[in-house]
RNA sequence: CGGGGAGUGGCUCAGCCUGGUAGAGCACCUGGUUCGGGACCAGGGGGUCGGAGGUUCAAAUCCUCUCUCCCCGACCA
């Protein structure tokens, strides 16, 4: 048993300045956490102490399909440099050097490390499959932290990950976390969905995250309430419904467009819609040249989407193999379009055509034009409005595959509300989210690169292939904040709060009530509930507010009705409050938690 | 990095425009009265006004530089 006068919760009467979530707000005012610098906190006795029944929860969970490890969070420079990812991880990762002046970083992830163990140890395929995860500090130099503890630059996440020999293994181990995930949550209490994810810097194929809606979050979920398919925005798609095209059979046809940059000034101007317009997108993919160390080449990507959509940049880098890329500035823009920003568009723009095949002086040729790459919205359409690539005209009656060729067609948009389910159809949902669990199937990207290898059943090397899963600790505490709060506070699952039951005597100046409570509280205390007294010398309003504020699910107020042998048990959540009897309180609690 | 805002006792903020003894509420300490939803009275402690430089007889206040934090845009658990 725990007594509050002995403790330290410093509960604050007003929220700090700086704090605009409501997660964060009360993470502080309770007592949870403080703030050392951006994006770094520490966790206090009640925060630790929910933190550590989350990882409770987390590592129950994680040990039926795997084994606990715990790695270093100093790395040296040549293990990530083996994967490629210690230049990748850019200003991301926090690097320091030893006193020998080598290279070190402190770890964000760690499929390297984890990769390198199984390179040196793993010798045959009657080892795999292996399961390895860690409950671990990660650091990462996040840009914009923000939020309290949900973008934060140090923080503790459960990271597994599991080697196959083959992909049938993976989809098992896969498998495997999705349940144990969705295990973890709902014990956690949280309300969360799953969708389809991009994979971003860690490679692979398949992923999903699990995603608390909340405005709080971050990532954005386009999901459908009639199927269920639920997929980020990064990834996700839609059918949309078929767009007008402008009557005629002409070709390209220049029109005086004097100052219309925008294309509302152009539609509104020509009196067409959006969506008989063609966006045009000058970006340039640049890349280290690995036959000038230091130096980036570059080459034009030429974007083109449906006038009133927007462009999706996660699936713009996927289809550019990961590369980065920026928009093109005004002297690149003159180069390729020979005009200005305003009125650019693809016809008579010389690109790299999808057809073209050839040798190898062909393609260098072909490597040093632009990349124009088509949204897939725009396939079949006919008669559309671009610019005409001189200032103040567009040109109107433009048809893809006759008045210009892509080298690609594909899906480059932001989905967005209302659209078609790509599934069912229904209109789609799009809805802020907070990310908490992410699972990859990794493939063989660091198996590969960093050479781990078995001998399978014939005697042959083969490659194990991999998957990662994360999931981040303090965001479940946030995420729990987040659903379940009020103006007064806010109310934890029993199996992740910091205790069960506070009791809390009216006034402990009366030996009768203080000497009720340390009864009751013992004997909670005996039955197996984690019990915080409330043994302050302070009023009853006072006690009321604080136990309301710090996120403990039940309240057992020790009050004038002791005379008559009971007391009030109070759900946090509801606000219910019930009579119980002091003698059977054990089993009177314990019945109303049932309910 | 780009754009916006803020740094004044532990917390929330006023004072700054128009330089002239550093303030309030809450919190804290002592004594007393109170005691079912953040009590009251009396007394008390606590502040390099983020930092550096400058202007001035005089700077929290004006000027310059700088650091930190928060919010909005490109990354992720």
């Amino acid at each position: 048993m725990h007594r509050w006068s002995q403790l330290f919760i410093p509960t604050l009467r007003e929220a700090p300045a700086d704090a605009e979530v409501a997660s964060h707000k009360f993470l502080v005012r309770a007592g949870y956490i403080r703030q050392l610098a951006a994006g770094i906190y520490s966790h206090l006795f009640l925060g630790q102490r929910t933190l550590l029944r989350i990882t409770e929860v987390v590592r129950e969970e994680m040990s039926r399909i795997g084994q606990e490890f715990l790695l270093p969070a100093l790395h040296p420079r040549e293990i990530w440099e083996a994967s490629g990812r210690w230049s990748l991880m850019g200003d991301n990762m926090f690097r320091l050097k030893d006193r020998g002046g080598r290279d070190l970083c402190l770890g964000m992830t760690h499929e390297e490390i984890m990769t390198e163990i199984a390179r040196k140890e793993l010798r045959s395929y009657k080892q795999l499959p292996q399961i390895w995860y860690q409950i671990q500090t990660k650091f990462r130099d996040e840009p914009r932290p923000k939020s309290g503890l949900i973008r934060v630059r140090q923080f503790i996440m459960k990271d597994a990950y599991s080697f196959d020999i083959d992909a049938a293994g993976l989809d098992a181990s896969y498998q495997k976390h999705y349940d144990v995930y969705c295990r973890i949550f709902d014990r956690c209490g949280l309300k969360y969905a799953v969708v389809e994810a991009h994979s971003g810097a860690m490679g692979g194929s398949q992923s999903q995250e699990f995603m608390v809606m909340t405005a709080a979050g971050e990532d954005v979920v386009a999901s459908c309430p009639n199927c269920g398919y639920a997929a980020n925005l990064e990834k996700a798609t839609s059918k949309l419904a078929s767009a007008h095209d402008l009557p005629g059979e002409g070709a390209p046809e220049e029109v005086h467009t004097p100052g219309m940059k925008t294309i509302e000034e152009v539609a509104k101007f020509l009196g067409v819609s959006p969506t008989q317009k063609i966006k045009t997108l000058a970006m340039m993919q640049t890349e280290d040249d690995p036959k000038n160390p230091g130096k980036k080449k570059s080459r034009a990507v030429i974007v083109l989407l449906r006038g009133d959509h927007s462009l999706n940049e996660a699936k713009l880098s996927t289809v550019l193999g990961g590369k980065e890329f920026r928009p093109m500035q005004a002297d690149e823009i003159e180069q390729v379009f020979h005009s200005p920003a305003g009125y650019l568009g693809p016809v008579k723009v010389p690109a790299t055509s999808s057809s073209q095949q050839g040798s190898e002086t062909q393609k260098l040729l072909l490597e040093s034009l632009p990349l124009l790459l088509a949204d897939t919205a725009l396939q079949g359409r006919k008669n559309l409005i671009t610019g005409a690539n001189k200032e103040n005209y567009h040109l109107k009656n433009v048809t893809p595959g006759r008045d210009f060729h892509p080298t690609e067609w594909v899906d480059l948009r932001n989905a967005s509300a209302g659209e078609g389910c790509p599934q069912c159809g229904s209109p789609l949902v799009v809805g802020k989210a907070m990310e908490i669990g992410h699972i990859f199937k990794l493939g063989y990207k660091y198996t590969k690169s960093m050479g781990a290898s078995v001998l399978d059943k014939d005697g042959k090397e083969v490659t194990p292939i991999m998957g990662s899963y994360g999931i981040g600790v303090e965001r479940i505490l946030a995420a729990a904040i987040e659903q379940n709060n009020d103006q007064d506070g806010f109310w934890l699952p029993r199996s992740i709060a910091p205790f069960d039951v506070v009791v809390t005597p009216t006034n402990v100046k009366e030996a009768s009530l203080l000497g009720a409570g340390e009864e009751i509280a013992q004997k909670l205390e005996a039955a197996g509930f984690a019990v915080l007294l409330d043994d302050r010398d302070e009023r009853p309003g006072v006690k009321f507010k604080d136990a309301d504020l710090v996120g403990i699910p039940y309240r057992i107020n020790v009050g004038k009705k002791v005379t008559e042998g009971k007391v009030e048990v109070v759900t946090r959540s509801t606000r219910k409050s019930q009579d119980a009897n002091i003698p059977a309180i054990e089993n009177e609690f314990r019945e109303i938690l049932r309910s």
